[in-house]
DNA sequence: CGCAGCACTTTTATTTTACAAGTATGACCC
DNA sequence: GGGTCATACTTGTAAAATAAAAGTGCTGCG
């Protein structure tokens, strides 16, 4: 398997990378992301799991029950990747 | 819709990216790409059909009935992003 | 004409995603 | 200490994407 499909096995979902992005700007909350992206909440739920496993992201408990998700140095990695993609969407004919 | 959205939208379905990535070594056949890639043939056919109207990629006649598939600069452009994936998997802890 | 290779299409099953509604937990208020 | 509220999910079901397998339509060749 090549890099990419492994790259793609972990943040080749439709919701993942853009997760990522979100929380290149800091950790948040599940409510904002969910706001922010308007990725339903079970997507959201299992992606958020997923990212966990894979070291992308972990989960930062606040006060209460409440907890942000913030990303890892493996995730913090993702932001060259990311850049690079919205470059080339935004560089449209 | 966020540039990284506006890319996703493109490129973001299962195989889109590894199909860019494929040709990134120069124009293939169908059944090259199919050899290469191990994806479903009509996933293939759709994927090829999307990029191309997506101005990615265009048809390469050549002899016979046979036509070879290559990236266009828009295409091309895209390199600097899976390598970006693909460096991101390979620097695995 | 019959056959073989290539580039697909069609059909059906399985998995993924979307949408909507419900549950669990703890804080806050009285 | 019971009711209400916010947050963070789970559950159930429908729609869509993907996978797997077989079939179709061209050439060109003998």
């Amino acid at each position: 398997m090549s890099d990419l499909a492994a790259a793609l096995e972990i943040v080749g979902s439709r919701w993942a990378l853009r997760i990522v992005e979100q929380l290149l700007d800091g950790p948040q909350r599940y409510g904002d992301l969910q706001r922010e992206l308007g990725a339903p909440t079970n997507m959201l739920a299992m992606r958020l799991r997923e990212l966990e496993t894979a070291g992308v992201l972990y989960r930062l408990p606040l006060k209460h029950n409440t907890r942000a998700y913030a990303l890892t140095e493996r995730g913090l990695a993702l932001r060259d990747a990311i850049t690079a993609l919205g470059r080339w969407a935004a560089e449209q004919a």
